[in-house]
DNA sequence: ATTCTGTCTTTTATCTACAATAGACAGATC
DNA sequence: GATCTGTCTATTGTAGATAAAAGACAGAAT
C-alpha cells in the first residue's frame, strides 16, 4: 500500500451523516469546504455514493435516493490516520506496559507490532521526540527516558512559567477580543458538568484542555502555545490510565477553574495570578501522585 | 545509494590525523572509543589504511608505514552528514534568498535542488518545524512563516524567561559543581578574544553559544535546555548573514558577558538578574535591528 | 582473567516507487 | 459573470529494498 485512504473514509462517513439530513447535496467545492478535503476526494465520495445507489448523481444534481444504513459506514478503526494509530500504540506501550527508563526503542520492531512501515514509525518518533520522553542516538537506537518524576517536575515548571505569563496577558485583553466570548462558553460548560458531576465527570478531560489552551493562546507566542501540546498529550494519556478518585479530582478542578475564570474576568492581574497559581499547584500534585 | 558513508569518511579523516602523530595505532575498541564510532567502522578504516600502504596490519599490530599525504584525506564536503547539508541549504534558501512569509515549501523541489531523496528532506522539515519557522498543512504543503519581527519577539520573550530562571539557579549551584570550572574557562576565552578583538572577533559566535548553553544547563530542565537549540540556530545563521558592525557588536557583547559572569560568581541573585537582563536586552536589540 | 579479533546478525539511514490526495485550468452551466 | 464540473498534473504519505553502521558472541592472544 502506498497511502492509506483514511482521509477518504473519514470524509465519507461524515458526508454520509450529512446525507441523512437532506434530500440533495450541495456543489462539490462547497462539500469540500464543509468536509475539509479537496474536490478530488469529494468526487471519490460521490462516485461511491452513486455506486451504492445512495444518490442519483448527474452533474449539479445529487439527489438522495435512500437513507444510509449502519453498514454503509466504514468502521471507525479504518478512519484513524496512521499517525494517530502509531501514537496510541506507542503511548500504550510506554505508559501501560511497564516501560523502564533507559530502555531501547527499536523502529523495526515497533513497525511490525503496529503493522506499518518503518518510515511512518520513524517520522512519528522524530515528531514525538520534542516531548522530551525519548532521545535519539544517531546511527543507533532511540532511548526511552520514561515518564518519571523528574519529567513531571520539569514539565510543570515550564508550564507554570508559561501559564502565569499567559494569564497576565489574558486579563489585559480588550473587551471585544473573541477570547472573552469563548471563556463564557467554557464557563457555562463547567457549570453544566458540575451540576451533573456524577454522570459527566469524564467530560472534564477535554474541557480542561480547551480551557488551558484558551489561556495559553492569550500569550500570542507560538512557542508558548506549541508547548501546550506537550502538556495536553501528557494529561490526556494520564487521565486515561489513572482513574483513582477521578470524580472527586475533577470536581475539585472544575471549582478551581471557575474561580480562575472569575479572576480573569475581574481584569485584576493580582487576582488572576493567585487563582492561576492555586490551580496549577493542585494540578501538579495530582500529576505527581500518579507517578510511583 | 542507501546510506552515505559520511560516518566512515569523517572518522577516517580524524584517524588519519591520529596516525600522523604516532608509530602504531591502538586496539580496535580503543580507536572506536576515541573516534566515537563502532568497531565495524574502525575495521573499515584500518582495511583502507592497509590497502593504501599506510599501515602494516596484522591482528594486534598496526604499524605506521608512512606519513599521510594531503590527498589521502577525503574532501571535507564529503564528510558532512546529510542532515547538515540539508540544514545549510535550507537556511540559505530561507534566510538569504528573499523568502517571503506565506511561501509554500515543496519537498520534491527541495530534494532535487539539494540532490537528495525526499525522505531525508521530509524528516528534516519535521525536525525543523519545532523551531516555529515553518508549519505543515497535512496532505498538502509546508508553509514558510518566515523570520519576521514577530518571530524574533516571541523567541526572545521565551528566551528571557528561561535564561533569567537559569541564571537564578546558576548562582545557587554548589561550589564543587563542574559548571564553575567551565565558567572559568569560558571567561578566560573571553579575555583572550577581547585582547585581540580586531583579529578574533569572529570567534565570538561560537563562544556566545557555549556560554549561554552553560547557563541554560543550570536549569536542569530538559525543556529549557532543548529550547536553547532554537536560539542557537537562529543566532548562528543570523551572525553569518548580518555582518554590519560585527566587530563592535561582538566587543560590546563580550564586555557584557564578563559583567554577567562576574555577577554569577558573586552568588548574588539580584546582581545576576540585573546583569542577565542588561545583556539580554542588548542581544534582543541587535537581533531586531537586523530584521527589516 | 582480561582484552582483543574474526565473524555474523541486527538496525538504521536513505533511495525509489506508487497510490491517495490536493490543486490547476478550460469549458459547461446557471 | 460567477460558479460548477470534467480532466489533468503535481505533491504528499507510505511501503519496501539496500548499503552503512552498530552491536553480539565465541574463540584467540596477551
Amino acid at each position: 500500500m502506498a497511502k492509506q485512504n483514511t482521509v477518504f473514509k473519514d470524509a465519507y462517513n461524515r458526508c454520509l451523516r450529512l446525507l441523512a439530513d437532506t434530500s440533495s447535496l450541495p456543489s462539490e467545492p462547497e462539500l469540500g469546504q464543509v468536509l475539509g478535503v479537496s474536490r478530488t476526494t469529494v468526487r471519490a465520495i460521490l462516485s461511491r455514493f452513486e455506486e451504492l445507489q445512495l444518490i442519483a448523481w448527474d452533474k449539479r444534481k445529487k439527489n438522495v435516493l435512500r437513507q444510509p444504513r449502519p453498514d454503509d459506514y466504514f468502521p471507525t478503526e479504518e478512519t484513524d490516520s496512521l499517525a494517530d494509530i502509531i501514537e496510541r500504540s506507542f503511548m500504550r506501550r510506554i505508559l501501560a506496559g511497564g516501560a523502564e527508563p533507559g530502555m531501547q526503542i527499536n523502529e523495526l520492531e515497533l513497525a511490525r507490532e503496529i503493522g506499518t512501515g518503518t518510515t511512518s514509525v520513524r517520522e512519528f518518533l522524530i515528531r514525538f521526540s520534542r516531548f522530551g520522553l525519548i532521545e535519539k542516538r544517531p546511527n543507533s537506537h532511540w532511548i526511552l527516558k520514561g515518564f518519571t518524576r523528574e519529567f513531571a517536575l520539569e514539565l510543570t515548571e515550564v508550564r507554570e512559567m508559561f501559564e502565569l505569563r499567559s494569564a497576565a496577558r489574558f486579563v489585559s485583553l480588550p473587551d471585544d477580543h473573541p477570547a472573552w466570548e469563548e471563556l463564557t462558553k467554557i464557563e457555562a460548560l463547567h457549570r453544566e458538568i458540575l451540576a451533573d458531576i456524577d454522570r459527566r465527570y469524564q467530560e472534564f478531560s477535554e474541557l480542561d484542555e480547551q480551557f488551558h489552551l484558551l489561556v495559553h493562546k492569550a500569550s500570542s507566542n507560538r512557542f508558548i502555545v506549541d508547548f501546550y501540546d506537550i502538556i495536553a498529550i501528557v494529561f490526556h494519556y494520564h487521565y486515561q490510565w489513572n482513574k483513582t478518585n477521578a470524580r472527586q479530582r475533577n470536581a475539585r478542578a472544575l471549582e478551581e477553574h471557575l474561580a480562575y475564570i472569575e479572576a480573569l474576568r475581574s481584569h485584576d492581574p493580582e487576582k488572576a495570578e493567585q487563582a492561576c497559581r492555586r490551580h496549577l499547584q493542585s494540578a501538579r500534585e495530582t500529576l505527581l501522585q500518579s507517578i510511583p
